[in-house]
DNA sequence: TTCATGTTTGTAATCATTACAGTTATAATA
DNA sequence: TATTATAACTGTAATGATTACAAACATGAA
């Protein structure tokens, strides 16, 4: 529990969201797992403290979070949703031999990313994907040579 | 059929790709219809001139087609995925209103964009995605005031 | 207490995608 | 021509993420 619980309180107060003790240990754990979870990793984790968590609690606050835009979705699977307490606008790898997401560093961000209108079109949110093989998964397979 | 279909099976026999005339008629729907289609679209057009086409043809196609990097999927509802002929890096639009999928042209284009690695990972391929509002679901929403 | 409201829960339904096995088409070989 | 091998196609079943829904629960006001 590395994320102070009267903190992600009133983080949530803040927002007008009722700080529900679910809500409480699903922002916390999003505060302490940067690692981009999926659904089923934020329950798999928190059923052990709370027997009674269902799933559909997860979806529903996280879509509430969303909403509300204190957390990110993240499609760049394709297969499944995942989530990130970082809102600052920030680019995604995803590995696609380990499938890890990886937060990364522009040098010199595209500043277009964060205008507020293109084409015409109103802009709500903007997102950046790459997708390959990760650093870690390049030298495993150098190794092996 | 505004494409060729002469083009069309050059362009499977140049890649290696046996030409097949599910295949043909797949890379011809692409090609004549570069509205972001996802595999239904594609499926209740073409079953009128083939009444025997699979679902499973339409997958396995546009999955060849991706791994031989002739179309791009497009990930960018988190619900279906989403086909493009059109390979050259460009940016995309999706209408939370209306569902539609835009193509959008960065004036200054994110250069880094089209890099071959970024913090030691190395990459395949690079999508950029907004969302939001468009264009005419604003202006729809405006008349109604 | 009663009532209203919002939240959580568990199950069933939905829907995109994949797995799989049988059928068909094609071309090479005997 | 008949046989065989191989790749492609097809239809159905299975999978898995997400959503719909209704019952149970919590909270606070009247
Ligand atoms: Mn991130
Ligand atoms: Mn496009
Ligand atoms: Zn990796
Ligand atoms: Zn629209």
């Amino acid at each position: 529990m590395i994320t102070n619980m009267k903190h992600i309180k009133k983080e949530l107060i803040d927002q007008g969201i009722k700080p529900t003790y679910q809500r409480l240990c699903i922002l916390e754990y999003l505060h302490d797992n940067l690692v981009h979870p999926t659904v089923d990793i934020i329950y798999n984790k928190l059923v052990n403290r709370i027997p009674t968590m269902s799933r559909t609690t997860i979806y529903n606050t996280l879509k509430l979070f969303s909403k509300m835009g204190i957390v990110n979705e993240i499609t760049i699977s394709g297969i499944e949703t995942r989530y990130d307490i970082n809102c600052e606008f920030h680019h995604h790898f995803l590995c696609k031999k380990c499938g890890k997401i990886y937060d990364v560093d522009l040098t010199n961000p595209c500043f277009q990313m964060e205008q507020k209108k293109i084409d015409g079109h109103k802009i709500y949110e903007a997102q950046s994907y790459f997708k390959g093989i990760c650093k870690k998964c390049l030298e495993k397979s150098k190794n092996k040579k």
